[in-house]
DNA sequence: TGTACATCAGTGAACGCGCGTTCACTGATGTAC
DNA sequence: TGTACATCAGTGAACGCGCGTTCACTGATGTAC
């Protein structure tokens, strides 16, 4: 019947982030159509009939938390980019933000790689930050201008496979950053950045320094 | 109770297919849970009893439709990498096979990408003839042996964005050329080829005649 | 070639339970005076 | 500060149907002689 997803009520907050929760914690090991409503409010220690108090049906509990999640692996992008102006760092630091989401939330990412569509569309949010980063590089002859037209497609898709690969390996932090420089010298000379940008943003220690400074 | 699937019977054989056609179909537009035995018997011309005489559970069912799928698109690389030596256009040939496939058979490639899980594990078929055909071409000073270790990934993850890319935009097969004729720009510099070398391999036209050289 | 029998695949009605959704009711929170 | 009332969120029993799975039976195919 209803959405109290804007209720200002606290109590109904709270059960509306212990559904959520329960979902996020579910949806990583199950598709949605696997888990029962049943499932979701035991978990969230809620009555059933409250989860219908607060999504209109579960295809929209779906795609409730699915927002969840993208919402925040935007956030980390945008923080571990936070003042940061050079194109290609933060090109880099999309890719860094996968790893560092993979890493520190890996439940959350199986969430994102079960949910999220295969290909974001490119007009999507955030897809028009890593365009403007890219053209920006361009201008700045930072990597090849030809093949821009695909390069978003291009950089996603290295961004996802490095989210993937530390989440189904379950990688260390070492790995995981060992990973994320070799999909970065691979994802940014295809992209034709110039040899000393690839050695100096992909440089492990380099790497190391936007790791830490991204997870205090 | 049993699996007819090795059975001899012309007639077993028929209805078998029958009820793997008509997942596949299915299976384009909906994932496994949301399909019904009923629908799929339905669509085959088939008692819903005779589901259970050819495959033990619905699992099974969605495997074997999985490994349908799979061994055409490896079919598909085999025939279009056929008598070519060159490990670099064979790592084209992976791509083309890939947007070929998706030209096609877009229902059948969109069930890979239903049902493919996210990343193959390195050491299954398909993905030590792409290991191979890396070796042979570091071996030959093709690529940068220095990222060799996260090449395997890199280039499935470039395939895979190609399928997908070409399905879900529902591709014309020249926007699809055109598209490979980027990602292999990108993929083929990403690794280390020598810009001469990504210049022919990438070549609309030498694409062309491998597009059309594999349709026949 | 024909008849009897065995095996094998197909059939569809029946079962039963899991699960999404509803709803009348209860208890809590907020507001008016 | 206290009382009466309105609203709002939570509750859990009940509903009902969709769907996976079973099974006793039928018809077709294959084999023996």
């Amino acid at each position: 019947m209803a959405k109290l997803a804007a209720s200002p009520n606290p109590r109904a907050q709270r059960t509306r982030q212990a559904l959520l929760d329960a979902g996020l914690d579910l949806l990583a090991d199950r598709p949605i159509d696997a888990i029962a409503i049943d499932e979701v409010v035991l978990r969230a220690g809620v009555a059933k009939g409250s989860f219908f108090n607060h999504f209109a049906d579960k295809p929209a509990f779906a795609d409730a938390i699915s927002r969840v999640v993208r919402a925040e692996v935007e956030a980390l992008v945008a923080r571990v980019n936070d003042g940061v102006a050079d194109p290609l760092e933060r090109l880099a630091g999309g890719m860094i933000a996968a790893a560092l989401f993979a890493l520190a939330q890996p439940r959350r990412a199986a969430v994102l790689l079960r949910t999220a569509s295969r290909m974001t569309p490119s007009d999507h949010p955030i897809n028009r930050g890593l365009r403007a980063d890219l053209e920006a590089a361009a201008d700045r002859d930072l990597i090849d201008r030809a093949t821009l037209a695909d390069a978003v497609d291009f950089w996603l898709t290295c961004c996802q496979a490095v989210l993937s690969l530390v989440v189904e390996t379950a990688a260390t932090p070492a790995t995981a950053r060992s990973r994320v420089g070799g999909l970065l010298r691979l994802g940014l000379r295809g992209l034709g950045a110039r040899t000393g940008d690839v050695t100096r943003v992909s440089d492990p220690a380099a790497l190391d320094r936007r790791f830490t400074a991204a997870a205090l």
